[in-house]
DNA sequence: GCGGAATCCTTGATATTTGAAGTAATTGGC
DNA sequence: GCCAATTACTTCAAATATCAAGGATTCCGC
């Protein structure tokens, strides 16, 4: 199994590069075109999808990131008058926050040029290699969630 | 070419997702075991790998971390004598960095433990489905590195 | 409905990372 | 040999992220 193992450890040193490598071109485009973050789009993109808005909470969940990173960028982009943030009206500890109409046409802008760089990238690859590879990473994916005993 | 183009999107969204669980994962099981992180094993692996130490701005170019960075993660690990820096007698701008006998104690310890927890991530795949995301991932690696026209 | 436990979020301290500017040393053209 | 350009690294401030603690609110068993 040495070999296997071996084989383990290139792949992830391969998986974290490729990612970090693919995350800071995108961060830099974001930076260069919209003077803007990957975090920023990324919190920005679940908001998108939910016209009802989402709490805090559930943009931490959905981003990967803390929460108390999640109130700092909030903040931020409510003072660029790009999302809102209100009291629920059935939880008042919980904050709803939303796209404003101007968030909204930021953020289409930059998701058309985010999807235009993502596709150029993957294009390298096959739509048939594409699929195959987005089930295996999704292997993996539910694997570490929930700690595995070994095989 | 919709649906392929949203099929890009997916995949960069479970790429970034999976790695960053995975990364997760690492750090805090290297942080409750040996106390340390992702970034300074990633060093010391760097440095384990070059019997004859690396200079700064190679363990820069290979951590994909910033020179301002790799100064502060050296320092550290200086104050904590697993590594030494002196000045390159052939240049005397250039500072040379290896492990101390304890740095590679250190890290054989956290090489073994590292090699299981990947080893148990990934063996959810089979070798060959290993092999070929390897080599999958290695296309989108160079195409990033060197910026694409669109196809 | 009361009170303790749990939940939602913010805060503040701290850690990490970047990026730009600065210092020192080397190189290469002349 | 000399100076301008380049290279190697460090420093410092600012951006970004984490973590633990705390305040407010809600939930739930009684």
């Amino acid at each position: 199994m040495k070999t296997a193992d071996h084989e383990s450890l290139r792949l992830w040193l391969r998986l974290f590069t490729t990612t970090t490598l693919v995350e800071r071109q995108l961060d830099s485009a974001l930076k260069r075109d919209f003077n803007s973050t990957l975090p920023r789009f990324d919190l920005l993109a679940q908001l998108q999808r939910a016209p009802d808005g989402l709490r805090m909470g559930e943009l931490s969940d959905r981003t990967l990131t803390t929460g108390g990173n999640v109130t700092w960028l909030v903040r931020a982009l409510e003072a660029e008058k790009l999302v809102t943030r209100r009291v629920s009206p059935t939880d008042k500890r919980a904050a709803i926050v939303r796209l404003t109409a101007a968030g909204r046409r930021h953020f289409a802008q930059m998701a058309q040029a985010h999807e235009r760089w993502i596709t150029d990238i993957f294009s390298a690859l096959s739509n048939h290699e594409q699929g195959e590879l987005h089930a295996r990473l999704g292997v993996v994916k539910d694997r570490v969630r929930s700690p595995g005993r070994s095989s």
